[in-house]
RNA sequence: GCGCCCGUAGCUCAGUUGGAUAGAGCGUCUGGCUACGAACCAGAAGGUCGGGUGUUCGAAUCACUCCGGGCGCACCA
């Protein structure tokens, strides 16, 4: 509602300008430092000031002068030295919100395909891959409760390096002793991993093992390649579970071990050879090779040879960038080729996970093909990621490259202190640090379901304390909800390019600015409600029993007012942070919000008011409260428990 | 050496793309449960927005420069 009237101002004001100056701006709105200022503010006459050569505050007058009334807006008036400010018709609002005003959410667009999560199938999720599941994740639902169709695509890496060297392991029996106890399957490959990645260092004849293993992979038979099907599939079933415990889905798992068999990278080369983006370099240290030069992703990238980018190794297998290259084309339906897709998994609640396969199949399903690819990748790839695109520059694909879009975020590193907690060494270096990095190959850090674990237990605690009375089953469903909660908040406070510094008792924590805070508003919102029921008493028809004027009346409570103003701006806040593509945003507001409703809460006793229509007009804040909390809430992917 | 990111309250971070008196959470200090649940609320203290120069009606935000920190710059993925 909130930004329809803004859209809906800005088009009035712009058309007045219009006809006053002749000129044409996008009018732009913000919202006023100070309630006392009304709801919207325009800056307007300060941009028109310049071109006009006027005084902003002359302009802002005259933009006034003739003003025809706008449809929902009490009263225009100029403010400081040149504002335009808004106030807005209290009871047309609030009664417009009662109706559910239909936000216009027409289908928009084509089909935007957002690629996250990509983790080796080597070895269990870690935080950092949180990090980029959530953002991922998050950012799919912002764009379809703003109307946008959207695929969800999982990169699967099953034929690199990684998965040769949990393979390496695992037939090496003798010297990669498997531990006694039991434990599951990506955390013994955790483990793994990180003993062949140190055994190399001090036996470096020992890499022959990997390059074996890695060309048996790529063959696709032998004991190594069944092995390292396993491992992956194995793995990939693991990953799939863990962020299943934290509402992350996907729609399609593309696969590298495809890219291989379908010879989508040789058709690609094709198209990048004929095209001349690439070429065979003759001299110099990438002798053999064929390279994309540099002044292709990098400005003024004068030294030919320098700088350029081997996509081609001069034994004639192509590197990362390459196949990268070739799926790219591939999202874009721009390779003139596809997979074939077979069922992978079933979530529990019905939804299938496909998979790519190198067979034709019955059933035919279509993934690619998109208008826009968002891929969700660490800052520390930008690098790799620009050569990718250029690739699509240079085969003339400008539209596609514009449209692809690297939505990359800092990592997650861990503070000294939680490092300590965990029992891993630091040098005297590491200590002054604020953060430390985390490394898989080395086997430290996080591993998600761990953390998801201690949240989880941490939660139980908490529902326990306050409703001993209830089945174990069900504190531990209120328990997870709340931890995975915690966990996606923890995740989305922070704006993209921050680093952040992981600290286990913040992210334990579970008051201030956290996800359970927010569903604690929501759960107290819906205990209002439920107490009614429990009084004998129903909840009123509110579009019979509160009319416009009525609204109106009730509204004049400033501070009444001030708390539905807030309350309903979700869907401008979600807005902003699709085109601003900041989750953060969605995650900041849904924290004001909750704040707003713990005000509400306090200044407002709703069952016990003996005002008939002030009664009826609370508790209606009260449902609008509710049900704007769980639909800010559900974008950012997390469930309100029943009592917490 | 080159490129990207960061520097805002004691700590961790926001700051609607250049706007009105710079905001939260944590921590500290004062108060508030006989419950629409205190995982909460009310209040207080706390700032030279890393330093400097510039651009203009107006700068935490843009440009230049210096200082401090991080990450990239493979025939690894």
């Amino acid at each position: 509602m909130f930004h329809v009237l803004e859209k809906r101002i800005a088009a009035a004001l712009g058309s007045r300008i219009q006809e006053l100056y002749g000129i044409g701006t996008l009018v732009q709105t913000e919202q006023p430092k100070q309630a006392s200022f009304g709801e919207i503010a325009v800056p307007a006459a300060f941009q028109l000031a310049r071109e006009l050569k006027k005084a902003p505050r002359a302009i802002a007058q005259e933009l006034l002068a003739g003003a025809g009334a706008i449809e929902g807006v009490a009263a225009l008036e100029t403010a400081g030295n040149g504002y335009l400010n808004v106030r807005l018709d209290r009871g047309y609002y609030g009664a417009n919100l009662l109706e559910g005003a239909q936000e216009d959410c027409a289908a928009r667009g084509g089909k935007i395909i957002v690629e996250h999560t990509n983790i080796n199938p080597n070895k269990a999720a870690h935080i950092g891959h949180l990090r980029n599941a959530i953002l991922g994740d998050t950012f799919v639902r912002m764009l379809r409760s703003t109307g946008h169709q959207v695929e969800v695509q999982n990169y699967i890496d099953n034929t690199g390096v990684q998965v040769a060297d949990v393979v390496v392991g695992f037939l090496h029996p003798e010297i990669f002793l498997l531990p006694e106890k039991e434990q599951p399957f990506d955390y013994l490959c955790w483990d793994l991993y990180a003993a062949v990645s140190s055994y190399y260092e001090d036996h470096k004849e020992a890499l022959e093992w990997r390059r074996n293993t890695l060309h048996a992979i790529e063959a696709g038979h032998g004991a190594q390649a069944e092995k390292a099907h396993e491992v992956s599939d194995r793995i990939v079933h693991a990953h799939l579970a863990t962020m299943w415990r934290l509402n992350v889905t996907y729609d399609v798992l593309p696969r590298e071990s495809e890219i291989l068999h379908l010879k989508f990278w040789a058709t690609a080369f094709e198209l990048l050879r004929q095209r001349k983006a690439i070429y065979l370099e003759t001299d110099g240290k990438n002798k053999g090779c064929w390279v994309m030069p540099g002044s292709a992703f990098r400005e003024g990238g004068g030294d030919e040879g320098e700088d350029s980018k081997v996509i081609v190794r001069s034994n004639g297998t192509v590197t990362y960038v390459g196949k990268d290259i070739a799926y790219q084309l591939w999202k874009f339906g721009l390779l003139g080729k596809d997979f074939h897709y077979r069922q992978w998994h079933t979530y529990p609640d019905g939804r299938v996970v496909w998979s790519t396969t190198d067979e034709p199949q019955e059933e035919l399903q279509r993934y690619g093909r998109g208008s826009k690819v968002y891929n969700v990748i660490d800052s520390r790839q930008s690098y790799l990621q620009d050569v990718v695109v250029a690739g699509l520059r240079a085969l003339g694909f400008e539209r596609q490259a514009d449209a692809s879009i690297h939505f990359s975020y800092e990592m997650v590193a861990l503070t000294p202190r939680t490092c300590v907690d965990l029992g891993i060494q630091l040098s005297d270096e590491d200590k002054q640090r604020t953060y430390v990095e985390v490394s898989g190959r080395k086997g430290l850090g996080v591993k998600a379901d761990d953390l998801i674990d201690k949240l989880t237990e941490r939660a139980l605690e908490e529902v326990t304390s306050r409703h001993a009375e209830e089945p174990e089953e069900s504190r531990r469903e209120a328990a997870a909800k709340i931890a995975v909660g915690a966990l996606r908040y923890f995740m989305l406070k922070y704006t993209r390019n921050s680093v952040i510094a992981f600290d286990l008792s913040e992210a334990l924590s579970f008051e201030g600015e956290t996800g359970p805070y927010v569903q604690y508003s929501a759960v107290r919102a819906r205990n209002i409600l439920r107490k009614l029921e429990e009084r004998g008493e129903s909840l009123p028809d509110f579009s019979a029993e509160l009319s416009r004027e009525a609204m109106a009346r009730q509204l004049d409570n400033e501070g009444c007012w001030q708390l539905l103003l807030a309350a309903s701006k979700a869907g401008s806040a979600v807005e902003r942070a699709v085109t601003s593509g900041e989750p953060s945003h969605v995650a900041r507001y849904a924290f004001q919000l909750a704040q707003s409703f713990s005000n509400f809460y306090h200044e407002y006793p709703v069952l016990t008011e003996t005002d008939r229509e002030k009664k009826t007009f609370l508790l209606w804040m009260t449902d609008y409260f509710r049900a704007q909390l769980e639909r800010t809430l559900d974008v950012l992917g997390i469930q309100v428990p029943e009592y917490m």
